[in-house]
RNA sequence: GCGCCCGUAGCUCAGCUGGAUAGAGCAACGGCCUUCUAAGCCGUGGGUCGCAGGUUCGAAUCCUGCCGGGCGCGCCA
């Protein structure tokens, strides 16, 4: 339980005594400024209303009410009927000892769900770009706290290996094998190779015909084509981990479930549709209407499952993969990862799928949406030359910016030691950057404030972890073995010992909503009341008693934790030196 | 035309289960290193929270209507 619920409880049986009404909305929050303590208790104005009395007066009869001996310190009615949480720091400090002594920095427990997380997800037949940056870093975090509470995560990268376009890639990358190339070589540059194979597409004769009929052939489970297709995933899949390897993201080829692998179950839900009479035939194609989703004529949505060829669409997968995870895997949650146009569809195969009996009704399917990257004329990213800029571009560009940084630095760091510096600075601020907007729309893409190293960045909450490992190398410490005796006394150590207390409520924020910038905040914030804590609060110099050394050298442990494995939910590395 | 998302400081963004004087970072300006690592700290200036109504003791937050922008609406994914 975090602070924020152990009050809640405290309050809500505290009003059950002064006899609110029941179901009173118990409103405890965060105090918004310094001088109003740590929490407020807001619910006196209303409840006042509702009792036709005097704010303050119910403020100070809830306050008379209110068991915190032990907890808070001190309780006061303010303006027009706000109370004032002041945290005990002998409470506190009992509570930070429990944090110190356990792993999981005492999170409090849940009932563990099995939850399928549909993340990344790219398009084999290009190379990985900035667009995808999104999915599959938010996804990751995402993932990462999710295991970390407990709970059964099944990652689902769910690649798109299959389609119309392959027709026109197999058909050229056939020709290169003719001539004796080898598939690595001809697809090393898969933006190249799409380019090129794009252009005969369109311009050489037969080719398109070609092209077309590999897709048939693909589909229909040719061997020859199927092996063809193979090489080409292969080394597609290849240059995806590349990336996943620079990004430290945890994917790995085991979570690949690719559109590829619900081909052989499109027939059926088409069937299974038809069957129910959900699916019916409509312009020779395959239609389930949503009066649900109903213009105001009444005209309802349509949802293609198969078009007048037979040919299937992603309507159809993405209903194959929902009953695939709900039944198989059997998710208690489904998140999907994905850029925000596509919000109608999962809207309308959620109740198309539900309709049709493809989820149980207490599993839920979730859309996570985010906008579309744009450069800085507002129009989607691309380079000057008109490009899409590769994602590991981006990345190499990064650790290029932090190694020069660094080279112009003092510093007593090796060479292999300033490379792995440089490595995790300017991966982690490209991360970072991404990982701490939570923006449905569109966002700007802008090389400076992705790459950049001061202030609001993961470079920033770096560094507030390396000054605390250096603080113990000065101190000649082991972090693990420092007794816990903190005391709390200075404002800042309050400040700084609240935030460690809150991380909590970071966590859970990010899971139910899977918003990782809710830790990113929290992680600056804490880092921020370190940085403050650090100029106030010396331990190492002269003057400083051995208890208070000990004591703020055991907060600071606690801080040090906190942000590392924060950092490392983020997929964001620590160092002990930069 | 209909639907979804959005409009907060010069720029990039938090805040939106309604709570006191709307916050960060960058940029600008002024201080702080013979150092518990200045990738830092402290401070100053900067906002009719798109506009107008409404609900409320109280609205950036909820409701309605406008204005502005993005995206989506039958055989791409």
């Amino acid at each position: 339980m975090n602070i924020q619920e152990l009050l809640q409880d405290k309050f809500s049986q505290a009003l059950v005594t002064i006899g609110a009404p029941e179901g009173s909305p118990v409103p405890v929050q965060r105090a918004t400024r310094a001088g109003f303590g740590d929490y407020q208790f807001n619910g006196a104005m209303a409840l006042a209303k509702q009792l036709k009395s005097n704010p303050r007066a119910i403020a100070e009869q809830i306050v008379a009410a209110v068991e915190l001996d032990g907890i808070a310190d001190k309780l006061e009615v303010a303006g027009p009927g706000f109370i004032n949480i002041h945290l005990s720091p002998a409470w506190m400090a009992s509570q930070l000892l429990v944090v110190s002594q356990d792993a999981k920095l005492a999170i409090s427990p849940v009932e563990s769900q099995t939850i399928v997380v549909d993340y990344s997800s790219p398009n084999l037949a290009k190379e990985m770009h900035v667009g995808h940056l999104r999915t599959t870093i938010i996804g990751d975090a995402v993932v990462k706290v999710l295991e970390f509470m407990g709970h059964n995560v099944i990652r689902q990268n769910h690649m798109g290996d299959w389609g119309t376009q392959f027709g026109m890639l197999l058909a050229h990358l056939s020709d290169k094998l003719q001539a004796n190339e080898v598939a690595e070589t001809a697809l090393s540059d898969l933006e190249d190779f799409y380019r090129e194979a794009k252009v005969r597409f369109d311009q050489e004769q037969g080719f398109a015909d070609r092209a077309r009929d590999y897709v048939v052939k693909l589909q229909s489970g040719d061997s020859q084509c199927l092996t063809l297709w193979k090489q080409f995933i292969d080394v597609s899949v290849a240059h995806s981990e590349e990336v996943y390897q620079k990004l430290n993201v945890s994917l790995t080829r085991k979570d690949i479930m690719g559109e590829s692998a619900y081909n052989g179950d499109l027939a059926n839900v088409v069937a299974e549709l038809k069957a129910q009479n959900i699916a019916v035939e409509d312009q020779g194609a395959q239609v389930v209407f949503i009066p649900e989703l109903a213009d105001k004529e009444g005209n309802p949505a349509v949802y293609i499952v198969q078009k007048s060829g037979g040919g299937y669409l992603y309507s159809t997968t993405d209903l194959a993969a929902m009953r695939y995870r709900s039944g198989t895997l059997n998710a208690d949650r489904t998140l999907i990862l994905t850029d925000a146009r596509q919000a109608l569809h999962f809207k309308q195969t959620e109740i198309v799928g539900r309709k049709a009996g493809f989820m149980r009704p207490q599993q839920t399917y979730e859309h996570c949406p985010f906008g579309m990257m744009l450069g800085s004329d507002g129009k989607p990213f691309k380079t000057r030359s008109g490009d899409t800029v590769k994602l590991v571009e981006l990345l190499d560009e990064a650790v290029e910016r932090a190694a020069t940084l660094l080279s112009g630095r003092q510093t007593d760091l090796s060479e292999d030691e300033l490379a792995d510096v440089a490595r995790k600075v300017g991966i982690g601020a490209v991360k970072y950057a991404d990982l701490s907007k939570n923006r449905t729309t569109d966002y700007m893409f802008n090389w400076d404030t992705m790459l950049s190293f001061e202030g609001n960045t993961a470079p920033y909450l770096q560094y507030a972890y390396t000054r605390i490992q250096s603080i113990f190398r000065k101190a000649n410490v082991d972090a693990g073995e420092l007794e816990g005796h903190i005391r709390i006394d200075a404002p800042q150590e309050h400040q700084l010992a609240l935030k460690l207390l809150q991380f909590n409520e970071a966590i859970n924020a990010v899971s139910s909503e899977a918003t990782p910038h809710v830790l990113c905040s929290y992680l600056y914030d804490l880092a921020s009341a370190f940085m403050t804590f650090y100029e106030a609060c010396p331990m190492l110099k002269e003057g400083v008693s051995d208890e208070d050394k000990a004591s703020r050298l055991a907060l600071v442990a606690v801080t040090a934790k906190t942000l590392k494995t924060g950092l490392d939910l983020l997929g964001i590395e620590t160092m002990d030196k930069m």
